[in-house]
DNA sequence: CGCAAGGTTGACGGTGTTCAATGTTCGTGG
DNA sequence: CCACGAACATTGAACACCGTCAACCTTGCG
């Protein structure tokens, strides 16, 4: 097991959890979010740290709570594709498999809402509400995978980029509730090497593609991580996707 | 509804079904099966023939019982990336989406094993043996998709084309039983562009790595499809991919 | 202050794309 | 039986995009 700084946490009440209602235990009723209330434990990991790598034993499940943790892969020369990203109520860890399959970081600083593997697939074997809410979770990550082998295979750097930011603006917008027409401001989750890993392209190429983006207009900078934008339609154009499926919704 | 040729075929016994203890159904009880094997028509596809297009409605899910369907998505602009492999026992349709995300393509011959879109979902919600079953399956398709993620986003030309005939090569072996040690043939299910739409390259890059591939012995080819590969370690070493995890397994 | 980590920018070259011509295979009809 | 055309595939030449290598900048912290 590696060694990483654990803190197990005062409990915190499910019913006030932020995910409460989008994790995999969204459908569950009251006895049963008792049960889990009850298995459930939490540890932070600090931005930067890894979770587990592949390879190494995973002996939980877990809800993401709060902050950002990637999943990625790593050929034998050193060449990395982030190959998932894990926003506050994704699932991390597979049922049925001891072995972590990616190695798994933590972009920000990430709380994890953990169970023990044995007693959570026991409660999955007897409690129907939660296997079905991991099927559709799993359902739609492999639709955004899906749209990401798009992004790989087809786009250009620009195109990356402006995909990603928009990606990224979406879900804030998303959390935020903000005005859909206003320019609006957010913070990118991750360092420019991890923009390259995600999006299969070197860390320099990010950089000039940021650049060129700032350079036109489609997007302000206020420092290295701070972004907005002032259009999102005219962000919208650069992603090589259709117009429609409205932006922010 | 696009204009398909279909055929009712007659009712094969589910208990010969070549994938019957690979595909949704595999856990079923025989009760369960039997109730499976009332609902369920059969529909053939010509190679090249689309079964249903991105946006269309689709208003059956099914298991491939034989031939190689193909999922991709579209650009505006025509540019197009293979987003998934549907093989024999695999699954189409996504339970509680009536509309098709992606663009369904018989690559080869296909026969589908259809189950109409309500009876499915309500077996679905009262027999957890098909849910469990395809939970399993959404999974293993997400861990495939990941491992493609990490082909396009960072293998070369040569190592995607390798890769892709390392894993026709695996499929193969593992349907035929061959011995792991001879030099063995197989047919290519597709045709360069599709395999360019598979590997986010042009058919011209396609055509050059085959014949590179070619010229420096790591595969014949007899005609344009049949393929032997004398060395099978020979040509996992061009994949890019660690050399464990063994050949044909 | 000085160092380390993260980021930007420039010059150059290689991999893969683009555009175009040619080759191969196979089914159809004269 | 062979000519023809369509679909699929190969090959070549020129070029563009992005990667590589390297220098330098910025920020924060001990």
């Amino acid at each position: 097991m590696p060694a990483t700084s654990q803190a197990i946490q005062i409990s915190k009440d499910c019913s006030d959890c932020p995910i409460r209602y989008r994790a995999v235990c969204a459908r569950c009723e009251t006895d049963e979010m008792e049960l889990l209330e009850s298995m459930k434990y939490y540890r932070d990991f600090e931005a930067g740290q890894t979770i587990v790598w592949a390879g190494d034993e995973l002996n939980f499940v877990a809800s993401v709570v709060d902050g950002i943790a990637s999943l990625s892969q790593t050929m034998e020369d050193g060449r990395r594709q982030m190959v998932g990203l894990l926003l506050p109520s994704d699932f991390l860890g597979r049922p049925g498999r001891t072995i972590a399959s990616y190695d798994v970081t933590a972009s920000t600083a990430v709380t994890l809402c953990c169970f023990r593997r044995g007693p959570f697939e026991q409660m999955m074997n007897t409690t129907p509400h939660i296997a079905q809410r991991l099927l559709e979770m799993t359902l739609d990550e492999l639709d955004a995978a899906r749209e990401w082998m798009l992004l790989l295979g087809r786009k250009t750097a620009r195109e990356k980029i402006a995909s990603l930011i928009a990606i990224i603006a979406r879900r804030n917008a998303a959390i935020a509730q903000h005005d859909h027409r206003s320019a609006f401001t957010f913070e990118l989750p991750m360092t420019r090497e991890a923009m390259a890993d995600y999006l299969g392209l070197t860390l320099e190429t990010v950089s000039r593609q940021v650049s060129a983006l700032k350079r036109d207009g489609v997007i302000e900078l206020r420092g290295k991580r701070e972004v907005t934008i002032p259009d999102f339609f005219r962000l919208m154009d650069e992603t090589g996707d259709d117009a429609d499926g409205g932006p922010l919704v």
